[in-house]
DNA sequence: AGCACGCCGACT
DNA sequence: GTCGGCGTGCTC
């Protein structure tokens, strides 16, 4: 991009181009009055009027093109340099175009929130969000000092459990003891750096022991990457590393080449608070180098983070999904940890993908990339398999540690136990069953409907959802006698628990499922409580003993009858309040920890308990999605995963996918010591691949096979998506103007000439949220190229729709409800 | 996103 | 006869 020195002669005054950082789908020209001096260079914040108000900017360079009527003059320039360097303010603009996004948002996104206004950059971060650190260094650990104030700080620091301590409390314990700091660290002993106070200090019992020497696996992937980077080239990479294969030492060593050669480096990670062990990994190896961005940060914190990115300050970031537009100064690697994780996409407004941008990043910056997943999406797979992407393996753990034993419980043995524990049951179980295979028939014959989901994965997912609905929706008995034979817990597993016990091991049993009871039917009218506002059954939770809408939030008491009939309410569907509930019966004197959104509290407080846990404090810790990530557990033996079937029945092309990694993932958990893990799936589908293939840890036959089926049903990898939906709160008016886009999007596909698509409309999944009826439909095309004329009509038909329906456009969606 | 313009109910 | 409801449209 060139610096803004132009030939201007156009009008008096120069023309520029702004993204202006309102919604409005294109840059506006101005004009650079002659008494402002100067060219504001592309990456500079102006202010802009706007209409009657006026609004912040950002300079794109010269305008193109004839001076539009009404042209204004800009009022200020605000930055005395760009605050995106070229590089990336192409990659936003980029993004804002493949993602149908207004520039300007798109811009004003990818900035701290202090920068979002009219502030300078360049004042001072806040004096109270700044703490000093200390940290010993692997030198200072066995050193030998001669002063006693120094001895003494090496012992404190020694003495405490964590690597990073603040300033503040060691001056606290011993007073006047700063110079002998000093002289710690003049010696290279210990580490000092001032950062953000909020910064978590990373856990003694999280961060395992000093590096290892690499693996043979590790070494052939290190030279590789290595090399890459010292060519300082695009060249994608998939680390495929099995869970506990040692992928982020690969990270770090890798990124030390880039310092080593005065690059920066981007890490891209899942969810920063759930991760505190590898911030803690990070932390002790580069130390105030790196600038974290997570979600947690304080306005102020992020914005410091942020400028020590771009005045070079830290020279690495590690960060969640937005961090992709990191300021980081020439950038000589980015990695993506757990590439097929769904956080990195934004499911709102400006949906974009980290994990791809992270590739189109590196290919306009000229450097390598990483994407690492012991369970890789079938996109970035595919990408391996034709060749675009060089796979690196690694195949075994560290110190070859063994894989956990995998074993399957089928729970339709289990329903049988329970019909005979439970005869009065059997007969309700029979009906519901035949009630969700009439369900099963009704799908079938009605394509348009559903027809947004091919027939294959709709059969598959309408049967699943059958057989589980039928079995696992056992209703709880009226009368409060303890479940000896609970159901959510199988016999084996129960068994296997005890074991655990008597072993003075530990237990982490997941379920992804919130709340005491999910769905809460009455029996004489058959009709489930729902919330008013969405289309969705509610949750009880126990504390209140409330019901609770986990889309909206609303919160209604449980009603003793059905508010339509009056009849009496079964509640069905069971989830971690209820297991921890059944646990705590089952296994009285075991010290039980439930962890999940209702209970995880501030990031602190998860990370506090965490540790307990790690610490051999609990247990038994049973919880959603948030057992799964990557902590290391070494004194977890046995993994329960109490319903595998549950993401399996989710109408989405990509539920058997994400199945397999969720599972893959929570029995990794198991055996990360040296003693082998055991762990335990039940479901009542043992013969689905997403949950069979676990046992053999068999990644590659999984993948294999729906590979095929996406092929078989052109689903990505094999095609693009272009998902649009449309919201309005008229039921009747939404439908009208569903169809109404629909049917300019099929014009479009005819005028185009391309191969394209077009499934639906539909109502979503999620038929009403939030008081919206939703509608959808889904644009399936070769490249994402052929489906841009077809996205540009559908936002010219969307424009001319009235009665306060909207359509959104989601370009690659992840999520199909 | 704001903010005004513009056509239909309950008030002085 | 107005004051004001928010549905619709525009902002270089």
């Amino acid at each position: 991009m060139n610096d803004g020195e132009t030939d201007g002669q156009t009008i008096e005054g120069n023309l520029i181009s702004v993204a202006v950082g309102r919604p409005v789908p294109e840059p506006f020209t101005y004009r650079v009055p002659p008494e402002l001096g100067c060219i504001p260079e592309p990456g500079r914040r102006l202010v802009v009027p706007f209409g009657r108000a006026t609004a912040v900017g950002f300079s794109l360079g010269p305008a193109s093109g004839p001076a539009p009527k009404g042209l204004r003059d800009i009022r200020q320039i605000l930055d005395d340099a760009p605050l995106f360097d070229a590089p990336l303010l192409r990659l936003l603009l980029w993004a804002a175009g493949y993602y149908r996004f207004p520039p300007g948002e798109v811009l004003r996104a990818a900035l701290p929130p202090g920068l979002t206004g009219c502030l300078t950059p360049s004042g001072a971060p806040p004096r109270h969000a700044i703490q000093t650190w200390l940290a010993l260094t692997d030198a200072g650990r066995n050193a030998q000092v001669r002063g006693p104030r120094m001895k003494a700080v090496l012992e404190y620091l020694n003495a405490r459990s964590e690597p990073e301590v603040p300033l503040d409390e060691l001056l606290a314990a011993m007073p006047s003891c700063r110079p002998a700091v000093a002289r710690l660290e003049e010696q290279g002993f210990c580490r000092v750096w001032t950062a953000a106070r909020a910064r978590e200090p990373a856990d003694a019992s999280l961060t395992g022991k000093a590096p290892l020497s690499p693996t043979p696996e590790q070494a052939q992937a290190l030279t590789a990457i290595r090399q890459a980077i010292d060519e300082r080239k695009f060249a994608p990479f998939l680390l495929h590393g099995v869970t506990g294969s040692g992928k982020t030492e690969v990270y770090l060593r890798a990124i030390e080449r880039c310092l080593d050669l005065g690059l920066g480096a981007l890490v891209l990670v899942p969810e920063i608070s759930l991760t505190p062990q590898l911030v803690g990994r990070f932390r002790a190896r580069f130390g105030e180098k790196v600038a974290l961005l997570h979600s947690g940060l304080k306005d102020s914190e992020r914005l410091s983070e942020w400028r020590r990115l771009k005045n070079g300050e830290a020279p690495l970031a590690v960060g969640v999904r937005s961090a992709i537009f990191a300021p980081v100064r020439s950038p000589g690697l980015i990695v993506v940890d757990e590439e097929h994780d769904g956080s990195f996409k934004q499911e709102d407004g400006f949906r974009y993908s980290a994990r791809d941008l992270a590739v189109v990043r590196a290919q306009q910056q000229g450097c390598p990339v990483l994407l690492g997943s012991a369970t890789p999406s079938l996109e970035t797979l595919w990408n391996a398999q034709s060749g675009r992407y060089r796979t690196l393996r690694l195949s075994r753990r560290i110190d070859d540690r063994p894989m956990p034993t995998v074993r399957l419980v089928d729970l339709k043995q289990t329903k049988g136990h329970l019909a005979a524990a439970f005869p009065q049951l059997a007969g309700k179980m029979r009906l519901m069953a035949a009630e969700s295979a009439r369900m099963s028939q009704e799908g079938a014959e009605a394509p348009e409907e559903t027809a947004i989901y091919d027939a294959d994965f709709r059969r598959g997912s309408f049967q699943r959802a059958a057989s589980s609905l039928s079995s696992f929706q056992r209703p709880r008995r009226t009368d409060d006698r303890p479940l000896a034979d609970a159901p959510l817990i199988s016999p084996e597993l129960a068994d296997a628990i005890q074991r655990t016990l008597d072993r003075g091991r530990q237990t982490i049993l997941f379920l992804n499922r919130r709340g005491t009871t999910t769905f809460h039917l009455c029996l004489d009218c058959g009709q489930p409580l729902r919330c008013p506002d969405c289309a969705v059954s509610l949750t009880l939770h126990h504390p209140r003993g409330e019901l609770l809408c986990h889309y909206c939030g609303r919160n209604i008491p449980l009603p003793s009858r059905c508010p339509t009939c009056g009849g009496r309410i079964e509640r069905l569907g069971m989830g971690t309040e209820q297991a921890e509930q059944e646990l705590s019966k089952l296994f009285p004197s075991a010290r039980i920890d439930r962890l999940d959104r209702d209970s995880a509290g501030r990031p602190e407080d998860l990370t506090r308990r965490l540790s307990s846990f790690a610490r051999g404090e609990k247990d038994i810790l049973i919880g959603t999605q948030m057992v799964a990530k990557g902590h290391d557990f070494p004194g977890v033996l046995l993994v329960g995963v109490l319903l595998a079937d549950l993401a399996l029945n989710l109408p989405d092309f990509r539920a058997a996918e994400r199945t397999f990694q969720l599972v893959t993932q929570v029995a990794g958990r198991a055996g990360r010591g040296m003693e082998p893990g055991e762990v335990i799936v039940q479901t009542f589908d043992p013969s689905a691949p997403a949950v069979a293939c676990v046992v053999g840890h068999d990644f590659d036959a999984f993948a294999e096979g729906e590979l095929q089926l996406r092929r078989r049903a052109c689903f990505p990898p094999f095609c693009r998506l272009l998902s649009c939906r449309i919201e309005g709160p008229d039921s009747a008016r939404t439908e009208a103007a569903a169809r109404q886009t629909a049917a300019a999007a099929a014009a479009a596909i005819r005028a185009s000439g391309q191969p394209i698509r077009l499934l639906g409309p539909a109502p979503a999944p999620l038929s009403r949220l939030k008081g919206q009826e939703r509608w959808q439909f889904l644009l399936k095309g070769p490249t994402a190229k052929s489906l841009v004329s077809v996205a540009s009509a559908v936002e010219r038909a969307a424009a001319s729709l009235k009665g306060g329906v909207r359509v959104s456009l989601d370009v690659d969606p992840l999520s199909m409800l």
